[in-house]
This record gives C-alpha cells, sequence and structure tokens, in this order.
DNA sequence: CGGGTGAGTGAGCGAACAATCACCGAGGAG
DNA sequence: CTCCTCGGTGATTGTTCGCTCACTCACCCG
C-alpha cells in the first residue's frame, strides 16, 4: 500500500472533468436522449474512457445529480451567509435569491428536472430523493422557519423550475405573467 | 365531399385508443426512453398503422399531452362544480381535491413530468404552454380567485408531481413528512 | 535499461429504434 | 364481376447507442 498522499490522482481529476461535462450535458437533452458519448466529447475525452471511469451511464448521470445538489446546498449556504437580518423568512428568502442566481446557468435546473423524468430508473429516484432531503434539512435548520415555510419555499422552487423548463416569457400572455409574477429568474 | 355524418370513422376511433395507449406508455418510460412500438403494442395494432395515423413519434406523443390537459381541465372543472360554497379559496380547494383524485391513476401527472423533460423539443414545449394556459385561466376565472391564489394552487401542484415522482413516503423520514404535509395525493 | 502500472484510445459488436414500403383483404360503387 | 378505397400488417433499412476489448503510450521504480 503507497503512502497517503495529499495530491489527487489524474483519474480522480479527470471524474471531475467528466461529471462537469455530465451536468452540462445531461441538462440540454436529459438522461435518455443524451448518448455517453457527448458527455465523453464535451469533456474532451474518448468515450472508452467514460466507461473506465464510471461504469455506466447510469453511474454516470446518478454522479452528476449528486454534485447538483452539492452545488445548491452551498449556494444557499452562502446566500443565507450573505441575509442581513437573521429573521427565519428573510434567511429563507436570501436562500432564494441565491438559488435563483445559481440558476442563471439552466444547467443545474433543468437536470433536477430530467432526473425526475428519469425517477422510474431505482438509483435516480435514490439520488433525487438524498439530494431532496439535503436541501430541505438545510433550508430547515439554517434558517429556523417553521416546516410550513420551508415547504412552500420548495414548492415555488418547483413553479420556477415549471417557467423555466417550458420558456414560458411576457409575450405568452397575461396567464403567464400570473404564474411568474414574483418568481425570480434571472 | 361526402354529406357531414355524425358517426366516426373508424380511424378517428382507432386514433382515440392510440392516445389512451401513448398517454399510458409514455408516462411510464417518457418521451425518449419510449419506442413507439411499445405504444402501438398497448393500443393492440401494429407499429406501422401508428405510424400512419400519427405523422411521427413527437405527434404522437403531443396529442396525448393535449389529451392529457383536456381531461385535466374537466376534472377540475366536475371538481368546481361539486364545490358546496362558492367561495374563490373553497372552489380552488375543491379543484384541488378533483385533481388529487384524477391522478390516482398517475399517468397525467408522469406525462407532464416527461414533458417538462422533453421540452427541448419545441412543439412540445408549446403544447405544454398551452395546456399550462387553458388550466390556469381555468383555475382563475371559474374559482375567481385572486391571481397570487392561483399561482400558489399552481406551485403546490408541482410539489405534489416532485413528490410522486420521486416516490416520496413516510418512511423516508421526518423531512419527507414535511415536504408531502397536506398535499393530497391518494 | 527493462519491466510493470495506469492513463487513454480506436475499432467494433450487438441490440434497439424511427421510419418506410410493398403488400393484403374486405367492402362498397358502378 | 371489377375496380377502388381504406383499414391494417410484415419485413426491412439505415442509424444510433451502450458497452467491450485489444491495444498504445508515457512514466516510474529498480
Amino acid at each position: 500500500m503507497p503512502e497517503p498522499t495529499i495530491t489527487l490522482s489524474t483519474a480522480d481529476e479527470r471524474r471531475r472533468t467528466v461529471v462537469d461535462a455530465a451536468i452540462a450535458v445531461f441538462a440540454r437533452t436529459g438522461y435518455a436522449a443524451t448518448p455517453v458519448a457527448a458527455v465523453a466529447e464535451q469533456a474532451g475525452i474518448s468515450t472508452a474512457y467514460v466507461f473506465k471511469l464510471y461504469s455506466g451511464k447510469e453511474a454516470l448521470f446518478v454522479a452528476a445529480l449528486e454534485r447538483c445538489f452539492v452545488r445548491v446546498v452551498d449556494a444557499l449556504r452562502i446566500g443565507a451567509d450573505a441575509s442581513r437580518s437573521s429573521d427565519p423568512a428573510a434567511v429563507l428568502d436570501a436562500m432564494g435569491e441565491a438559488y435563483a442566481r445559481l440558476i442563471t446557468d439552466r444547467s443545474l435546473l433543468m437536470l433536477q428536472v430530467h432526473a425526475m423524468s428519469a425517477a422510474d430508473v431505482p438509483a435516480i429516484a435514490q439520488a433525487l430523493r438524498a439530494g431532496l432531503e439535503r436541501v430541505t434539512a438545510f433550508a430547515g435548520e439554517r434558517s429556523g422557519a417553521p416546516s410550513a415555510a420551508v415547504q412552500r419555499f420548495l414548492a415555488y422552487g418547483q413553479l420556477c423550475h415549471l417557467i423555466v423548463a417550458t420558456g414560458l416569457t411576457a409575450e405568452d400572455g397575461e396567464w403567464a405573467g400570473l404564474i411568474a409574477d414574483g418568481i425570480r429568474h434571472y
């Protein structure tokens, strides 16, 4: 056994590159419609090597989804830290603002949408629940808000996902304005 | 031009059968991962004939989605009619109850989830927006509720979709109970 | 230098799938 | 009977995709 070193192996560095590529590509075309070759191309390596780094397409998607939720929770934490008031409602609002800024790049949002659609794959459903748990637990504990407020936070987050995924704009009419009113998505 | 008859041609009857099959099958495995042959099998006809009834997979999915939204609005109407009070909040609540009962069969719910994921196909995104408009407009006009209440109605509806799609249950822990509290999905 | 280890790839197999085409049979009109 | 329309199908085709395997190259330790 070699002595433990701090420096990462090159394979692990590659894995990070691949996961970043996977987030971007899966977010564009979804789980089923995205060939692994597209992820490999985005990462700048061969398809064969992607299969050496991850046991299959499913594991690759799960890894991307897990990283996605890590990034979401990180954003919520930064948002909460930036809140001027420690009032639960204010902290929750600051988290919402941070999330809205995070998803300026739509990848993290769309990946969650695609994951819901691919949840008939058990491993994906499990990763989705695990990510949801982390978001829910963090939002609740960090803000100190009551359950109903956290639930409301998540519900309007899902509404935001709907707005972005369907490409709703003000030109869609009065009803579109009704749906999107006050929902931040820059 | 033949004289207009009330009786439907057999081809149109077949189209309805196919659309019903499409709703069920697409709801299970989504747009990209569902072969047209699976829809044909469910409908009890050959794959070739499905392509004669619909110009392609895309048109078939759009037809299924449109019918899905028709069924949703119908359910909302029936729910509103059954409301004892004409108070806007009460009517909206009755609509929610009717929707919760409608999606006892998960097909209509999951089809909407899959449609969001497939919204990078322009025709699907358009059908989704059109359906959303009908739901929003009907809920608002029929209940007479203020915009914010209608928006809230949709947001918690999306939360319900998240709960069902991820397969959340009480065994998932306290956080799961927090998310699902009061959200009707039988 | 020689050999072993791990990063990285090209080529290809087998299966699945969207879409098409040639074709069949029944029934109604002339 | 003949023809023509229309519901309906089997077989096929070209392509794509997940995944594997044999292989190369660079580096490092002795």
